[in-house]
DNA sequence: TATACTTGTTACTTTTCGTAACCTCATATA
DNA sequence: TATATGAGGTTACGAAAAGTAACAAGTATA
């Protein structure tokens, strides 16, 4: 009555984008590359985490990190392929949403 | 230069999805209705988490939970529909996972 | 009485998160 | 020269969540 294993790739997969705010900056690069302080301000998510998080989706080859020598500096934090290729991810995570959650159920229980 | 507002339900539906083990065992669920050994030897969650994540998937209204009395006691978990109609997002990851998710890259980067 | 089985719970340690203060670099201003 | 300003972070530290292992409740059988 055993199930069956886990497909390592999917697993990976589930890991990276259960992690706490990834699915968020992912959804607002979607819409095109962002500054670090316009993710900053448009999520409730703090500078810090932000940075790890964005460190971290690079690390994954879903993000890319351009400098541009303005002044002040300007940063753009902008999807790769394999980030694009996240929409209907992202898509499907929206509809369930729109259809089954309801709107008194708070994104934060705290 | 600002970004829209997060739409209250998307932003809760992602937080729902992005806890740690919620996907995976989703995932399983989506099978059938798994009892509580089952789901905690196919998946590498120990029992405490498992516990957790159940009642909080039972209080989201995606799992319900069945009390059985045989001997010894078993108790089903089961989605409702709510919870089947995330099908469509656990597929979408799948598909992603298997197309871009490289096998070196592991689950755990401990 | 003792043992076994399932479904959890408790106690404790380690890791991650959240908040706020601080730092760096390049200009601009007094 | 001194200091102020803005972007993009980093550091320090207490709080919350996760990981681990031992234990407990209920029911049946030896």
């Amino acid at each position: 009555m055993k199930s069956e294993e886990l497909c390592p790739r999917f697993e990976s997969g589930m890991e990276l984008l259960s992690k706490r705010w990834t699915g968020l900056i992912i959804f607002r690069l979607l819409e095109g590359s962002q500054r670090f302080s316009e993710l900053e301000s448009s999520l409730p998510i703090s500078g810090r985490l932000l940075s790890e998080r964005l460190k971290e989706l690079e690390a994954a080859g879903i993000a890319t990190r351009t400098v541009y020598p303005d002044t002040p500096v300007r940063i753009e934090y902008e999807l790769t392929e394999k980030g694009r290729a996240l929409h209907p991810v992202i898509t499907s995570i929206r509809e369930w949403s729109e259809t089954w959650v309801t709107p008194d159920e708070p994104a934060q229980t705290k």
